[in-house]
DNA sequence: GAGTGGTCTAGACCACACG
DNA sequence: GTGTGGTCTAGACCACTCT
């Protein structure tokens, strides 16, 4: 079921992006959306408070709400989007290798890369991406396969987020995520062919997946030939 | 006037941080919140959004509200945080030179670089960020300056966003970040003393400050020592 | 003064987890 | 079944903007 709120949400979101309300000008005020939709005043409001969230509207005390008009076209790698979801969203093609698909226990040694505990059944997964014929991302996964079980390479050359959603239902809730710079090793040489002599750093976006129990059950090393790099973010300073 | 639900707010979260609710625990239920701070439920609930908004809490539906144990120990990079904020959390030991401090007008030759119209006046200011005796960061700024007027070099040796909210009363409501790895200039190399030689590149977190009318009135390209780099982000998937 | 968004209340019903 | 969080309602008052 869902919620009348979000349907709220996606009309108004949908009317913002085909400009039936243009960039700069003021949404209808809350008490005429009110009318309009034959709810009640908090329902609008929920609906307009996941449009300020994500950048699509600026509330102004007394005046309204207006639509931001965004110089940048949003390259949706904010958030916790796949690489499936960003192919579908961006028509880039996208071609996936498996160069390493293996199960592992976690001991002594490999807890410090893998952040598990010792004893932990894990799934190890070592991903190439080439988008438009250019090696741009390594992904190394370590997935827990007592919560994730059943995984395959096929899986993982097509979606894995898609695999633990659709077909498990589980719900992915959160991650913390890290960007850093980290020196080139001899394998990332090896597995991004192309990567420029005198480049010496990739960037690095680490990312601790959890479920809604908060569990911990995945962890992403991506690791980004830097020229092919970019993260956009959206970020509010207050609630006004 | 400080909002009841953001005192609340403010109250449960200090009482996360200083394990009065450990990491795991669950807070008490939204009942019996309602019943401690003798207020209605919605209240409570604003409260605990905002919490789970940032990465506090999870909430899970017929279980409770359970204290998110974060394995990071955030460096708050994430949102809006400006370098005299982040001096003053982590007690790092920042030096700020300003080798450029001048007022310029938009040309169309400037157009592009400063991403305002051709005549608005502009301060451009460069900043070098020396933490802990190792040059980090060039901020450089693009400053409307019919909007943040009286700039001098002495507040940019402070803080830009101290002045801006605390003395002109400006509000900065958000703004759009790109994060992308650029090559190495002669400039970068003669201002960011002691660059290692075969760093060929700096990562660049490009930002689009605007006030809460949507008016866009700085721009401020911060390019980082890439060893010295470290970006956080706590992102959520869905809202359960 | 009229209209806007921001806060707060009191109550209702629903979907879900757990024993 | 009981308790939990999720949604929705109808109304109230406040703070702010604009004319």
């Amino acid at each position: 079921m869902i919620p009348l709120y979000f349907k709220i949400y996606q009309q108004i979101k949908d009317d913002i992006r085909d400009h039936t309300y243009p960039a700069g000008s003021f949404l209808p005020s809350e008490n005429e959306l009110v009318t309009q939709f034959q709810t009640s005043r908090d329902t609008i409001r929920k609906a307009l408070a996941k449009l300020d969230e994500e950048g699509l509207i600026q509330k102004q005390r007394g005046k309204g709400s207006q639509v931001i008009s965004h110089q940048l076209r949003h390259f949706p790698i904010s958030g916790l989007t796949s690489f499936h979801e960003l192919e579908e969203l961006q028509h880039f093609h996208v071609v996936t290798e498996v160069p390493v698909f293996e199960h592992l226990t976690v001991t002594k040694k490999t807890q410090k890369t893998t952040l598990f505990p010792v004893g932990t059944p894990l799934y190890h997964i070592v991903r190439v991406r080439i988008i438009d014929g250019i090696y741009s991302v390594i992904d190394e996964d370590y997935i827990r396969a007592d919560i994730v079980p059943g995984l395959t390479k096929d899986i993982a050359k097509h979606s894995i987020y898609a695999y633990i959603e659709n077909t498990l239902h589980l719900s992915v809730a959160y991650a913390e995520k890290t960007i850093t710079a980290e020196l080139v090793t001899a394998m990332d040489r090896k597995l991004l062919v192309g990567l420029p002599e005198d480049e010496n750093r990739l960037i690095q976006v680490e990312s601790q997946g959890h479920l809604t129990d908060t569990t911990y059950f995945q962890r992403t090393i991506a690791r980004h030939r830097p020229d092919q790099f970019q993260f956009n973010e959206f970020a509010r300073r207050q609630t006004t």
